[in-house]
DNA sequence: TCGAGAATTGGGAGCGCTCCCAAAAATGAT
DNA sequence: ATCATTTTTGGGAGCGCTCCCAATTCTCGA
């Protein structure tokens, strides 16, 4: 039971280490049945190969990381994280690979993380959580590190680096697309952070969307957010007084703030005022009117980010892989859409 | 830059292997000038020593795995997985171990990484959350493999196994106590699942506070939910014609199903119903009522998980140890407190 | 200045696996 | 039955580190 190796297994299976390791590797050239008698041997001996001798000898460890950072304090909440945590572990699940969690909070946290990640014989490769601009730091190191990776979320410079992306583009255009087919004019955004791609191109896709239908951009009706509740409230009480038709929030949490701006001052939503969010959280549908939303693959993209690295793990870091992911839009009450129909 | 090993910054250094190996690991016997030569070489090498070998040759991984069974499905709608993440994580960063994270979500989950888990040179120790009644076959599986771990959450049967736990009788007591101390005397409680340890502690807590106070204990006041918000909807609507003055929630997100069914049956919060809830969820201070709830130290929980787990690490499994951890009453507007001060 | 003791350094022997190549056994066409 | 192939098996040589012990160098009191 205790600490026994391949030779150990061999010796009572009366073969050799070579013929062990072939069985517990599944390599075809071994005879039904000297496999099936060692496979016996193993099983009654509880034998589970050592790890660390293996990735050793072979030059992989089977493991790859992942790797929030600054990201920490959006964990709780902001489901996204347990999300794309969970779309990533299933996939390790599923193609035999150990998940390695790194949770960065602040430099300090940084400094101590990356010699271990940069390790030789720990990471088969590593999954990074970015899109602020705060991260092009952690990845020009990744680069120059040479190890494979790739970026959760479009990062601001990806010239050689393969990432995964949400089309927030194409995602934010319909849905405020959306609002105009409704009939809505006058059509607010409160975007996220400008130093976020997803701010930005969410914020990109709302002015595609007003241009192509070749409506006036106002600047005002523009107000910067950064994903949290307060933020959206405090952006809504800035664009009240411009009475806007309709809001298009980058996230749920802050369409949420919003509506409870609006609320507060005594609009009904939709009737004097519609809103989409971004993010379909649980809390979208269990809001007071439910909210119309952007609902986003996060479980998947997690998968998606797995498949990513092990194909760049397999075949190679060049060239880099771009992969976008599709959108869904939850049609629910705030937008007014069933009051039309 | 490319696989450098010990050997190379040796010759480079000119010094021996065991020599840089002692400056890597911050062995006393080595002269300071020395010292700082084979630092500069590794630095301007950027050399990072192989984890594999070191693992192999110390039997040390510097790795403990968290496991985080059946609870995948709650993995996003309860904030406390990520917060317990967390806790574990920043424990791990400050201990210099790396986190590998295992999230079952069924029996298939189980098979696959289980071997995974109990291969030598992988996990120092592991960390399984737990509390529910089918863990125990998990947990019976890790006594037999005679790896180190400890249970975060009470398990069934805790002979032999070391475990950390959230003081749930005292806190639910205390809770039940203060709505005691309120005037109230038809408490009703609605309690988590009975074949999991929280529920069963929260409700003996419920139970030890009336018996200390001599009320009559009425069993149609005990409703069992199941942590979700719909039990809570549901279990108050069975309640309310009972007329209780006052709920003690199991969790906070059925304390908002709870309150949830209370006003729409058009009773007033907590002029008619008074409700306290368990956990202080981000929601709970941003209810309509702000909930009364008991706060759990989650994070420092996972910390202190950590902290125990190299205590076995290090010192060995024997004796099991146990640690249980306070919790706090956050007194906010459902249990009426503000109103009768 | 010398030598005992302490501090520092070097090298061998693994840790437990994989991978390669050569040896042995099995297969099949003649 | 024979020989050329193919399939299966065994063992050596690492993978890159740590740990131990022996060799070397340094320190300092007499």
């Amino acid at each position: 039971m205790t600490d026994l190796t391949l030779e150990d297994i061999a010796k009572q299976a009366g073969v050799s280490r070579s013929t062990v390791s072939r069985v517990v590797n599944n390599h075809p050239n071994v005879s039904d049945k000297v496999r099936k008698h060692v496979l016996e041997v193993i099983q009654t001996t509880g034998f589970h190969p050592n790890a660390a001798a293996r990735t050793l000898a072979s030059q992989r460890s089977w493991t790859i990381g992942l790797l929030l950072p600054h990201s920490v304090s959006f964990f709780f909440t902001d489901p996204y994280y347990p999300h794309l945590t969970k779309g990533v572990a299933q996939a390790c699940n599923q193609y035999g690979y150990t998940l390695a969690l790194f949770l960065v909070s602040n430099k300090d946290d940084e400094e101590q993380i990356f010699p271990r990640i940069l390790r030789r014989g720990l990471l088969d490769g590593i999954i990074i959580q970015s899109g602020h601009y705060g991260d092009q730091t952690i990845i020009g190191r990744m680069v120059d590190a040479k190890k494979p990776f790739v970026v959760a979320g479009r990062p601001f410079r990806s010239d050689n680096v393969s990432f995964i992306d949400v089309d927030n583009l194409k995602a934010a255009c319909g849905a405020v697309e959306h609002l105009i087919r409704l009939g809505y004019r006058r059509i607010a955004t409160i975007t996220g952070p400008n130093a976020s791609t997803v701010g930005i191109d969410r914020k990109e896709g709302y002015l595609n969307a007003l241009r192509a239908h070749h409506l006036e951009v106002d600047p005002a009706l523009i107000v910067e957010g950064d994903f949290t509740e307060a933020s959206g409230y405090a952006a809504m009480q800035a664009l009240l007084p411009l009475r806007p038709a309709a809001v298009f929030t980058a996230s749920d949490i802050m369409a949420i703030g919003a509506m409870r701006a609006a609320q507060d001052a005594g609009y009904h939503i939709p009737a004097d005022i519609a809103f989409i969010g971004f993010d379909d959280l649980p809390l979208a549908s269990l809001s007071s009117v439910p909210l119309t939303t952007v609902r986003q693959p996060v479980v998947q993209f997690g998968v998606k980010a797995v498949e990513v690295l092990l194909d760049l793990i397999e075949n190679g870091i060049e060239p880099p892989r771009h992969v976008v992911m599709d959108t869904e839009l939850i049609v629910r009450e705030t937008c007014g859409a069933k009051l039309r129909v």
